[in-house]
DNA sequence: CGTAGGTTTGACTGATCTCAAGTTTGGTGG
DNA sequence: CCACCAAACTTGAGATCAGTCAAACCTACG
């Protein structure tokens, strides 16, 4: 049992929700030199531009990739949580189209991207599970498009809240309600495309409504169910199941 | 050489652009059992929901794919050309979570899901062109958040017009200018969240200013670097260089 | 116990939407 | 070759959702 078979655990975690390994492939994960790192909160990962020749696992903490309008205006366009690997596509594109940030201090285990495409080439289980990764990617991306080209602001944040929920629960046992979201307004505001002003009203809508727990400033579920109708949430498209 | 070698061409030529491919793989792309079938336009070549045992390579017009809100909104995700490969996911995921429609009529090669998969199984170098792929549409996705989510609908419309007209042409000769969009107002309004009525106006405001060819009803680029500046556009999302 | 970051409020503005008519265009059948 | 039709495009007017600006107000943390 070498050193970093905790870190590597939660990943391999991941991997089976999205294919079947083999012992074979889980000892190559294992023997993968994944250097692991605290970075504080608001830590850039990867600068929009830049060439990464690295990956990053989160292990700890949340992350979220944003891009941004020339004028400065941002667009987060997605969130991560435990067991993500961030930056999958430097595996094969070589220069980052969009930026990873930290949103909480996080732990991140850093491997050499030439050495995970290495192992995943050498088992195939474990290139399609990252393959299979990337078309899940995909998909929560179509659905992020949907959801801030065509529902309004109430709908919208309701949504990512939903999806947020589902996601940082994933192989976990504790309830939607139980959530606990790492954002700022500011921040729910840039992956809705909305402005920070409406967005603290339309929170406080849903905080009359019930749908989120009133009497706090944080964001906090009242009625998981109530949230999931007001985001039109359908979870089939995290593509969940393996 | 056999009777499908025009058809599997386009295929191999939009291969080879995500990765070196030897003899051997090509061969084992012209061995693919592609079946040819002309649809005419506005065609649903797979429904939100559908287990689709087959995919589609786009081997002549143009397609879309699209998600609806409850409410019965649209919003079209991604445009797709010639030489496309129609829901690669297929090829891992099970659920078609978005419908995939012809915008002309269009000619199309099918192949059983399962036989592509084997194939790149067999061919890591086919896997990693596929998967390349994938990658790049990904971020071609993130692109389409930011479009939606924080840019006004002048800008929106010129990006997206910008970005067809170069993947509409990758890989040809002729000039951005001569693009032929196959484009309705009512697909642009659903591609960029906006109203058609809005989207007439701004299409107007383009042909006013140049960027977009006046005195007709069609939508014609008459001046590219300025459509270009309009909408934001840089290119380096596209991951088009091999 | 001061401060910075985050949240909340108010007042006003404006971009985009909706509804409801037209008008033009391209394709089809006579 | 023309008349017709449906689909696509335009226009106008009024409504509204969401944005902006500017000022407080919390509250966690040093």
């Amino acid at each position: 049992m070498s050193a970093n078979d905790n870190e590597v655990a939660l990943l391999i975690r991941k991997l089976e929700r999205l294919a079947r390994l083999e012992q074979a492939d889980k000892e190559a994960l294992r023997g993968l030199p994944l250097r692991t790192q605290r970075v504080p909160a608001d830590h850039y990962l990867v600068q929009e531009g830049d060439v990464a020749l690295e990956c990053c696992v989160l292990l700890k903490g949340y992350a979220c990739r944003h891009k941004m309008t020339r004028s400065g205006d941002r667009q987060v366009v997605s969130f991560h949580v435990q067991g993500d690997i961030l930056d999958l596509q430097n595996l094969l594109l070589s220069r980052a189209d969009h930026s990873v940030q930290t949103v909480s201090p996080a732990t991140i285990g850093v491997v050499p991207s030439s050495v995970l495409k290495d192992v995943a080439d050498r088992h195939p289980r474990i290139k399609d599970a990252l393959w299979r990764e990337t078309l899940i990617e995909a998909a929560v991306f179509r659905e992020w498009v949907l959801n801030v080209g065509r529902r309004n602001a109430i709908a919208r944040i309701s949504h990512m809240l939903c999806e947020f929920a589902l996601r940082s629960q994933q192989g976990g046992i504790s309830s939607p309600e139980a959530t606990v979201f790492p954002f700022t307004q500011d921040l729910v505001a840039d992956a809705t495309g909305l402005s920070v002003v409406h967005t603290n009203r339309v929170i406080q809508e849903l905080r009359a409504s019930g749908a989120l727990r009133a009497g706090t400033s944080r964001i906090e579920i009242g009625d998981w169910e109530k949230l999931l109708s007001i985001g039109e949430f359908d979870p089939h498209y995290l593509h969940a199941a393996a």
